[in-house]
RNA sequence: GUUCCGUUAGUUCAGUGGGAGAACGCUUGCUUGACAGGCAAGAGGUCACUGGUUCGAAUCCAGUACGGAACACCA
C-alpha cells in the first residue's frame, strides 16, 4: 500500500465489481422491508452538474445505509427526455448541417432526437459511475419509455373524461425563439429598465382625446378597447363613446371596469385582448374583438398596418417615433418593471392568444391540500418548505400543458377530418385513416409528475414492483423545483394512486461558486463534478457535498474544501495502513475482543458505541453533515491521535497476548468505523474493507453497525479524561518553557484521591510514553520540589522540576494570572448559586453541576495559592 | 407588496435555553518506526442592533438594519 491514497485507481476498480455483482439491485422476493427513491430524472441534454451530484450523493448516501441497516433498498435510476431542451439541441445540431426539422420531418427528425438520447444517456450513465451512485440499473426508466408512455395517454385520458382536461383558446406564455407555448412557472420575470410610454387617443365625435398609457407600445396595433373605473368621475362621461385607434383607424369603444385601478397612470387603460391576460378576461366581459399583431416567430403580422413583418423591438423603436411625430405619443417616463423571459430560450415571452390544451388545476390542488392536513401528509425537511408547497396550491392557476414540440408525448387527441369532431382516447380511433392526431405534445412535466409510480409499472395496478415500491419512502430536490416537480408528483400521486407518493421530501439549495453567486454558463463559473473527481477523487466530492450545509441551505464551492476532504481520505488511508500493517494477516475468525483489553482499547470501543449511535440518530434525521462531522473528529481525534498512538505500546511490546487484543481492537474497530463511513466515502471504505479482517464479498452489503452496552466503559472513560490533561499540561508546558521531548524531565504527580492514584498507575505506561519523563513519581503526598512549574487539575498537582530554566518571577506571575481566573470563576459560579430564582427554578441536575464546579475552583484555587506561599518563602 | 432565509473566529460554515465550536488560514516547535498533504502547542469572537419573555438568551418572541430568495404585480 502506497503512503499517498490514489482514488483513482481505486474507483475505477469498485464501481464494476459492484454493478456486476448485482449489489445494487432490489430483490422483491427477500423477507425485508423495502425502502424506495427514484432518482429525479436528469435532463438527457447533456453533463450533470454539480447540482446533480449534490442531489444524487445526499440519495445515495440514504440508499446505502439502508440497505446496510437491511432494508431491500431501491434506488431507481432514469432520465428525462426534456422536451424544449433536448430538442433545442438536436435543432443546434441539425442547424450546424444547415438543415432545420422542417427539413428532415417529424419521423426523421425523432429518429435523430433518440440517437442523440442513446448517445447522452450512456454519457449520464457514466457519469453516475464515476459518483459511485448504488443505482438498480435493472430497473432504469426513460419518460419516453413504452410503459412510461402509457401512463401519461391513460392519466391524460382519464383527466379529460372527468373534466379536468380541457382545450381553448387563452392567452398563454408564448416563447418566439422555441415557437412554443409555456407554461407560468417556466416563464422568469426579470426586472427591467423599460419605459411607460403615454399616448392620447381622440374621441371619435372629436371632443378632445383620452390618455392611455403602455410599455409595450406595438401591441397598441391590437387595442379593441379602452377600459376605465365605473366610478372614476374623470371619464364617467365617456363610457360608451368611442375613440379612433391612431394609425389603424379603427374605432374602440370606451368601457367601464372596476379592474382599472384610478390612482395608477391617467386611469385610462387601453385594451389588447390577444396579448395581455387581464385585458382578456376584461375583453370578455365586454364582448371586445380579439385582434393578434404578431406571428409566432415575434414579427409583425398582417394586423399590424404598415408595420407588417417587422420584428417585435424593431416595430416598437419604429412605432414610438412615429407617434411621436403624430404627437399622439407625448410622454416617454422610465418605468421599471419585470419582464418575462423564457426559462429554456431566454428570449421574452409574449402574452399571446392561442389554442392550447389545460389542466383545470383547483380540484386537483384542492386534494392535495386536504391531503396535507391529514396524517398521511407529505413531511417537508425542513419543514418551511411546506408553506411554499401550500402558497403555490392555494393560487393555483390553470396548467397550459401542450407544447408546439416534436421530441415529447404526443396529445391523445384526434379531429376528424371532416366534421372537426374531436376524439380522445388511449389509442387511435378505429378508422383512423378518417382522423388527424394533434400535432402538438405534452409538457415534460407533465410526464415527469407521473415518475415515482409510472416507473413502478403504473398504471398496471397489478405490477409487482408498483405494490412494493410504491409509495417511495423519501424524494431528495432542489428547493428550486419545488413547483415544477415535486407538488405536480404530490397532486398526481393522489389524483391516481389515492396515495402521496413519497412520505418525505428532503429539500436542499443550490451549489454557488466561491463568492457565492450562482453557476451559470454567462458567468463561466461553472465546474464540472467530474473534473473534480479526477483531481480529487468522487470520495472526497461526496464528501464535501454532503457535510456542506445544513439541509435546505445553499453550498459555497472552494477548491480548498474538496483538497481539506481529500486529506481526510489520505489519513484514513494511511491510519488504515497502520493498522493492517500491525494485523499482519488477522483472519475474520480471530478477531477476538474479549480478552483483558487496555485503557485505550476499553476507552476507543466505549467512544465507537457513542458513534454509533449517534451517527444512526443523525442519518434518520438526514442531518448529514453532522454525521460527517462526528465521523470525522472520531476517526482523526479519537482513533488517529490517541488510540493509534496509545496501541502503539502493545504493538511495539513483547506481551503476545496484549499484541493479539489489541489487533483485534484495532480491526473491530476500523472494521466498523469503515462500515459508518461507507455511504458518505463509498470507494476507500470498500478499498480499505476488503484488505481488513472481513466476511461477506462486499461492504456495500455489510450490516450497519449496532452499538453494544457491554462495550461501553464509563471507568476508562474517566481515566482517559486524566490522562489526557496530564499530557496536554505537560506538553503545553514543555512548549512555553522550550523543552523539547529530547530532553527528559523530573515528573511528579500528587493525586487527591487514591481513586485517582489508581487510575494513573493504571495509565502509567501512556505517561511514560506521551510526557517524555526523566523519572515519573506518583504518590498522594508530594513534597513540592522547590524551582518547579506547578499544575492544578482537577484531582491531581504536577510538578516538573526545571532546574535552571525556570524563572520563578515568572512562575510566580503565571501563577497569579491563574488565581485570578479562578477568582473570577468561582465568583460567577456563587453568583449563580446566590440567586435564590436559579436554585428553586433550575433543573436539579443543572445546580449540582454548578455546586460541583464551585468545589472543583475553591479547591483549585487553594492550591495555586499554597503554591505561591510556597515559592515566596 | 406578501412570505421565507441569512447575519457567530481572517474565510467558509456548524451549534442552539444552562460557561462559544470545526475546517481552512495564521504563529511557534518537531525528519517521534501510518501519514510533513503529518504531529504537538498556541493566537483569534460585545454570536448584526434594540427591546421583551426567563432564575438564565448566541439560542425563544417582537422590531430595526444589512444581504439574499420565492411569489405576486398597475397598463
Amino acid at each position: 500500500m502506497s503512503t499517498k491514497y490514489d482514488p483513482k485507481e481505486t474507483e475505477a476498480k469498485w464501481y464494476p465489481y459492484w454493478v456486476n455483482n448485482g449489489f445494487f439491485e432490489a430483490k422483491p422476493e427477500e423477507e425485508k422491508d423495502p425502502f424506495t427513491i427514484v432518482i429525479p430524472p436528469p435532463n438527457v441534454t447533456g453533463r450533470l452538474h454539480l447540482g446533480h451530484a449534490w442531489d444524487v450523493t445526499l440519495q445515495d448516501i440514504l440508499i446505502r445505509a439502508k440497505r446496510m441497516q437491511g432494508y431491500d433498498a431501491l434506488w431507481l435510476p432514469g432520465m428525462d427526455h426534456a422536451g424544449i431542451a433536448t430538442q433545442a439541441k438536436v435543432e443546434g445540431k441539425l442547424k450546424e448541417g444547415g438543415k432545420s426539422r422542417h427539413d428532415l420531418g417529424r419521423e426523421t427528425f425523432l429518429e435523430k432526437s433518440w440517437e442523440w438520447k442513446e448517445e447522452y444517456a450512456e454519457f449520464i450513465r457514466e457519469q453516475w459511475g464515476k459518483m459511485g451512485l448504488s443505482l438498480d440499473y435493472s430497473r432504469e426508466r426513460f419518460t419516453l419509455d413504452q410503459g412510461l408512455s402509457e401512463a401519461v395517454r391513460e392519466v391524460f385520458v382519464r383527466l379529460y373524461e372527468k373534466g379536468l382536461i380541457y382545450r381553448g383558446e387563452y392567452i398563454i406564455n408564448w416563447d418566439p425563439a422555441t415557437q412554443t407555448a409555456l407554461s407560468d412557472i417556466e416563464v422568469e420575470y426579470e426586472e427591467v429598465k423599460g419605459a411607460l410610454y403615454h399616448m392620447k387617443y381622440p374621441l371619435v365625435d372629436g371632443e378632445g382625446y383620452i390618455e392611455v398609457a403602455t410599455t409595450r407600445p406595438e401591441t397598441m396595433l391590437g387595442d379593441t378597447g379602452v377600459a376605465v373605473h365605473p366610478d372614476d368621475e374623470r371619464y364617467q362621461h365617456l363610457v360608451g363613446k368611442k375613440v379612433i385607434l391612431p394609425i389603424i383607424g379603427r374605432e374602440i369603444e370606451i368601457v367601464a371596469d372596476e379592474y382599472v385601478d384610478m390612482e395608477f397612470g391617467s386611469g385610462a387603460v387601453k385594451m389588447t385582448p390577444a396579448h395581455d391576460p387581464n385585458d382578456f378576461e376584461l375583453g370578455n366581459r365586454h364582448q371586445l374583438d380579439r385582434v393578434l399583431v404578431l406571428d409566432e416567430s415575434g414579427v409583425m403580422n398582417e394586423n399590424a398596418g404598415p408595420y407588417q413583418g417587422l420584428d417585435r423591438f424593431e416595430c416598437r423603436k419604429q412605432i414610438v417615433s412615429d407617434l411621436q411625430n403624430d404627437e399622439v405619443l407625448f410622454n416617454i417616463e422610465e418605468h421599471v418593471h419585470a419582464v418575462g423571459h423564457s426559462e429554456r430560450s431566454g428570449a421574452v415571452v409574449e402574452p399571446y392568444l392561442s389554442t392550447q390544451w389545460f389542466v383545470h388545476m383547483q380540484p386537483l390542488a384542492d386534494q392535495a391540500i386536504k391531503q396535507q392536513q391529514s396524517e398521511d401528509n407529505v413531511n417537508f425537511v425542513p419543514d418551511r418548505f411546506e408553506k411554499t408547497y401550500l402558497h403555490w396550491l392555494e393560487n393555483i392557476r390553470d396548467w397550459c400543458i401542450s407544447r408546439q414540440l416534436w421530441w415529447g408525448h404526443r396529445i391523445p387527441a384526434w379531429y376528424h377530418k371532416e366534421t372537426g369532431e374531436l376524439y380522445v382516447g388511449r389509442t387511435a380511433p378505429e378508422d383512423k385513416e378518417n382522423w388527424q392526431q394533434d400535432d402538438d405534445v405534452l409538457d415534460t412535466w407533465f410526464s415527469s409528475a407521473l415518475w415515482p409510480f409510472s416507473t413502478m409499472g403504473w398504471p398496471d395496478e397489478g405490477a409487482e414492483d408498483f405494490n412494493r415500491y410504491y409509495p417511495t419512502n423519501v424524494l431528495v430536490t432542489g428547493y428550486d423545483i419545488i413547483f415544477f416537480w415535486v407538488s405536480r408528483m404530490i397532486f398526481q400521486g393522489i389524483e391516481f394512486t389515492e396515495r402521496r407518493p413519497f412520505e418525505d421530501v428532503l429539500i436542499h439549495g443550490l451549489v454557488r461558486d466561491a463568492e457565492g453567486r450562482k453557476m451559470s454558463k454567462s458567468l463561466g463559473n461553472g465546474v464540472d463534478p467530474m473534473d473534480v473527481i479526477d483531481q480529487y477523487g468522487a470520495d472526497a466530492l461526496r464528501f464535501l457535498l454532503a457535510t456542506g450545509t445544513t439541509p435546505g441551505n445553499d453550498l459555497r464551492f472552494h477548491w480548498e474544501k474538496v483538497e481539506a476532504n481529500w486529506n481526510f481520505g489520505n489519513k484514513i488511508w494511511n491510519a488504515s495502513r497502520f493498522a493492517l500493517m500491525n494485523m499482519d494477516g488477522l483472519k475474520p475468525e480471530e478477531v477476538d475482543i474479549s480478552g483483558e483489553k487496555t485503557i485505550a482499547d476499553r476507552w476507543i470501543l466505549t467512544r465507537l458505541q457513542e458513534t454509533i449511535e449517534h451517527v444512526t440518530r443523525l442519518m434518520d434525521r438526514y442531518e448529514f453533515g453532522e454525521v460527517g462531522r462526528t465521523l470525522y473528529n472520531f476517526i482523526w481525534d479519537d482513533v488517529c491521535d490517541w488510540y493509534i498512538e496509545m496501541a502503539k505500546l502493545p504493538l511495539y511490546g513483547e506481551d503476545e497476548e496484549a499484541k493479539a487484543t489489541t489487533r483485534s481492537v484495532l480491526a473491530y474497530v476500523f472494521d466498523r468505523t469503515m462500515r459508518l463511513l461507507h455511504p458518505f466515502m463509498p470507494f476507500i471504505t470498500e478499498e480499505i474493507w476488503q484488505h481488513l479482517p472481513h466476511e461477506g464479498d462486499s461492504i456495500v452489503v455489510a450490516a450497519w453497525p449496532e452499538s453494544s452496552e457491554e462495550l461501553k466503559d464509563e471507568e476508562a472513560v474517566k481515566d482517559m479524561e486524566l490522562l489526557k490533561q496530564v499530557i496536554h499540561t505537560v506538553r503545553n508546558t514543555r512548549a512555553e518553557m522550550e523543552v523539547p521531548p529530547s530532553r527528559p524531565i523530573k515528573l511528579q504527580i500528587q493525586a487527591a484521591t487514591d481513586d485517582t492514584l489508581a487510575c494513573l498507575k493504571r495509565g502509567e505506561d501512556y505517561l511514560d510514553r506521551f510526557c517524555y519523563p526523566e523519572t515519573l513519581t506518583l504518590d498522594t503526598k508530594i513534597d513540592p520540589p522547590e524551582k518547579a512549574v506547578s499544575h492544578v487539575l482537577s484531582g491531581a498537582e504536577l510538578y516538573m522540576p526545571l532546574e535552571g530554566l525556570i524563572d520563578v518571577e515568572a512562575e510566580v506571575e503565571r501563577l497569579r494570572k491563574e488565581k485570578e481566573k479562578l477568582d473570577k470563576e468561582v465568583e460567577r459560579v456563587q453568583k449563580k448559586l446566590s440567586n435564590e430564582g436559579f436554585v428553586s427554578k433550575a433543573p436539579a441536575h443543572v445546580v449540582e453541576e454548578e455546586r460541583s464546579k464551585e468545589r472543583d475552583y475553591i479547591d483549585k484555587r487553594e492550591k495555586v495559592i499554597a503554591r505561591l506561599v510556597d515559592l515566596s518563602s
